[in-house]
DNA sequence: GAGTGGTCTAGACCACGGC
DNA sequence: CCGTGGTCTAGACCACTCC
């Protein structure tokens, strides 16, 4: 967190009393006049950190209300995973196959520590897969997903997901709806073994379908280039 | 990448430059006076922008000489990584599962692609795990789970494994320097049973080793909380 | 209307890098 | 010495929110 740039000194300031807790999370901050004058710095300075420290998801600036301080390190992190799609650096494959990381080893933890009243909430989504049309599949799909991470209690692997999940929002939507349209019977199928692995406790056959759902997906991106 | 704050215009500007290849990565962006006359926007908000787009990864302000367009989205990773840890959204423990899902994905990726070119560095490195200190331990583990990473192929990968790496970089140098001081010999065996089922291409084992490997890392971590 | 962020003005000086 | 980024000055006006 070191540097010699001035508006380190802001990070610092902010740093400092969110470790003395001063302000907590939803806590507004001094005003950009204040911290000028407690600082003495201009308010230049003070508003460049402050851009820092917004982009970096720590703050937020409402306009006509004040600083406050926030936890929006799941935008920061998928705004750069957006400027690295942008600019070409990485793929939807090399997503995917993170993705692919993620929940498997999501999968792993949850199978590990599932309550039977969180099994429930498996079995209702189970019972949900079978009807409906394209967009309601589209919904349990993400149901499924969100509940399968959010249960690994990793907030990392959850807020991973999340901001993944958005960078290849429209790439992904269409090859679900793909999906659903050319094969719903096997996407069904699919979704179904992963639910019931997760009841069953049955940790072998839970990743080898989740392997071959994104087989499947990885599949289909390749088709689209 | 839409928005209400001037800054955007600036985004947009850059962005347009990059689209058009007008400048690539390491070249040399307008100074900040002369994208101040042809965007008409105040100095402070072009700062403001640049500082965004430093902070996202994308630009690199050289005292003296320029702004650069660069690629540093490594960094910005790590950064926001980094405060997560530092406001406790998130801990090793999560990190070291989120790390074991990329090595284990990347080795899954490798497994299928790798070259014979490429399994005589790893014999190389299996050659070197039996000699040395924990000094030379260290760089062998580094040297090993860098090049499954890099032979994998998938840039994001990459670039969250290191970023991950150096947000918990003492953490980590800690538990490996105990390791092979208390248990050199298995620390050993567990690296080059990596190895060799790289060379082997055999999947089965080398992804128990993997998970073998982080379950004692995880352990280690959670007798240190 | 008071307070706040968003932006601008029209300058200025310093520190650094390159010629 | 010149161009560049880093920072500051001492104001200003607008748009927004809350009371």
């Amino acid at each position: 967190m070191a540097g010699d740039k001035v508006y380190y000194q802001v990070i610092t300031y902010i740093e400092e009393m969110v470790k003395q807790k001063k302000i907590t999370f939803g806590g507004k901050l001094p005003s950009e006049r204040e911290m000028m004058e407690q600082l003495s710095l201009s308010r230049n300075s003070i508003r460049e950190a402050l851009r820092t420290l917004e982009h970096l998801g720590l703050i937020e600036s409402r306009h006509g209300k004040g600083t406050y301080l926030v936890n929006h390190m799941g935008a920061s992190l998928r705004s750069v995973f957006s400027m690295l799609i942008f600019l070409k650096e990485s793929t939807y494959l090399e997503v995917s196959q993170l993705r692919r990381a993620i929940e498997a080893e999501a999968f792993d933890l949850l199978i590990l520590k599932i309550t039977e009243e969180e099994k429930r909430e498996f079995e209702k989504i189970l019972e949900q897969i079978p009807f409906g049309d394209a967009e309601h599949m589209v919904k349990v799909d993400r149901a499924l997903h969100n509940t399968l991470i959010s249960y690994s209690e990793n907030r990392l692997l959850f807020m991973m997901m999340d901001a993944l999940s958005e960078v290849c929002d429209t790439c992904t939507r269409l090859i679900i709806k793909g999906a659903v349209e050319k094969n719903a019977q096997w996407w069904q199928e699919i979704h179904s073994r992963i639910c019931r692995s997760i009841i069953d406790g049955d940790r072998q056959a839970g990743l080898a379908a989740i392997e071959e759902h994104y087989d499947w997906i990885d599949k289909e991106i390749y088709s689209l280039l």
